[in-house]
DNA sequence: AACGCGGGGAA
DNA sequence: TTCCCAGCGTT
């Protein structure tokens, strides 16, 4: 075994972090961790765990629920494809969780990441890992500079953590270093002071250690303008299950409207969407909630809440399901919504 | 190879 | 504000 490895397991074995998901060699809960904490963080996917868990135990309860109660169990998590494609991978397996890592990788939302995490983790086979903690750790040691984010870059640290991987003890390790690179050597303010690896640490000999890893891909965002529309009759509101490539699919939503600036309530009576609703239908309209500013990765939702009061029923928003007014806490909603619907609803 | 996809925590 | 998190799928 290299240094290396011998150090980041000392440091292991007295810094481990004690997780539900390492308590078993279940490859099913393990694929569920693992895609939970797909760009997620352990203390935000902790409860999530539990919960899906609890409720989804087995790959045959998994694959008999529906895909919206699914959903609503990733509600709030964010990046909701893992979820869609969690239950489809649970569907297509057939009650046995596949035992080769072609298998493994072969599974809808499994990558080159995941298959390692799950085949060393839970069947011991000697893949590394490749994640950002890896990527950081890696390239601060050895003091590698190439782009993480380029098809070289990726190539190159894939095979130097294949090369530093402790083939017997590969569960162990691939946990290490990603605890390391977690607890230990961290993005902002590594604690090289008490680091076990600084005397042989590259970057923390030139003084690059906040330099490293580099990233060459910058992030723009987008800004977005919904106006998202609160429509009651007769005790039913208004909702639907979002389609298409775009943020939040398949989770729901009010009636929105969506336009390249902030609509002022006259131009959003003469928004299309509102035509066609019956014969000479006035609705009283009432703001709840302007200006809210929602924050993801790359686009910027500036949303404008309204109340809408028909004085009769409406023929229009025919894509729309009527739910009772207090049932909507069954719909997996994004998270700009459930704060609304809390408020509001 | 580049981009889109959530939400939150830390500094 | 900015960064980035046990990344993946699509184009």
């Amino acid at each position: 075994m290299n240094a290396f490895s011998r150090i980041l397991l000392d440091w292991y074995a007295e810094h481990k972090r004690e997780l539900p998901w390492r308590e078993t060699k279940d490859p099913y809960r393990i694929w569920i961790s693992e895609i939970i904490l797909q760009q997620t963080r352990v203390a935000q996917g902790y409860e999530y765990f539990q919960r899906f868990v609890e409720r989804f135990p087995d790959l045959v309860a998994l694959a008999e629920a529906d895909e919206d109660e699914v959903m609503k169990y990733w509600q709030g998590l964010g990046y909701y494809s893992r979820a869609r494609n969690l239950h489809a991978a649970a569907r297509s397996m057939n009650g046995v969780f596949p035992r080769t890592y072609e298998g493994v990788r072969a599974l809808k939302g499994v990558g080159d990441y995941t298959a390692a995490a799950i085949c060393s983790i839970a069947y011991d086979m000697p893949y590394a890992v490749v994640d950002g903690n890896v990527y950081r750790v890696l390239s601060r040691y050895f003091g590698v500079e190439t782009p993480i984010d380029s098809t070289q870059g990726k190539k190159l640290f894939a095979s130097l953590a294949q090369e530093m991987l402790d083939e017997k003890h590969a569960a162990l390790y691939n946990q290490a270093i990603m605890d390391f690179g977690a607890i230990q050597c961290t993005p902002q303010s590594p604690s090289c002071m008490f680091c076990p690896l600084a005397d042989s640490c590259s970057a923390l000999a030139t003084g690059k250690v906040n330099l490293l890893p580099v990233k060459q891909h910058k992030t723009r965002t987008t800004d977005r303008y919904f106006t998202y529309i609160y429509i009651c009759i007769g005790g039913q509101m208004l909702l639907r299950k979002r389609t298409g490539n775009d943020i939040w699919r398949n989770l729901y939503e009010l009636p929105l409207i969506e336009a390249d600036h902030q609509l002022s309530v006259d131009e959003l009576l003469l928004a299309p969407e509102l035509e066609g609703l019956g014969t000479n239908v006035k609705p009283v309209v009432r703001p709840l909630q302007m200006g809210v500013k929602h924050v993801l990765s790359h686009q910027i939702i500036h949303a404008d809440f309204y109340e809408m009061i028909f004085p009769a029923d409406i023929q229009g928003f025919s894509d729309y399901i009527r739910i009772e007014q207090g049932e909507w806490e069954r719909y997996a909603v994004p998270r700009l919504i459930h704060q609304f619907l809390e408020k509001y609803a």
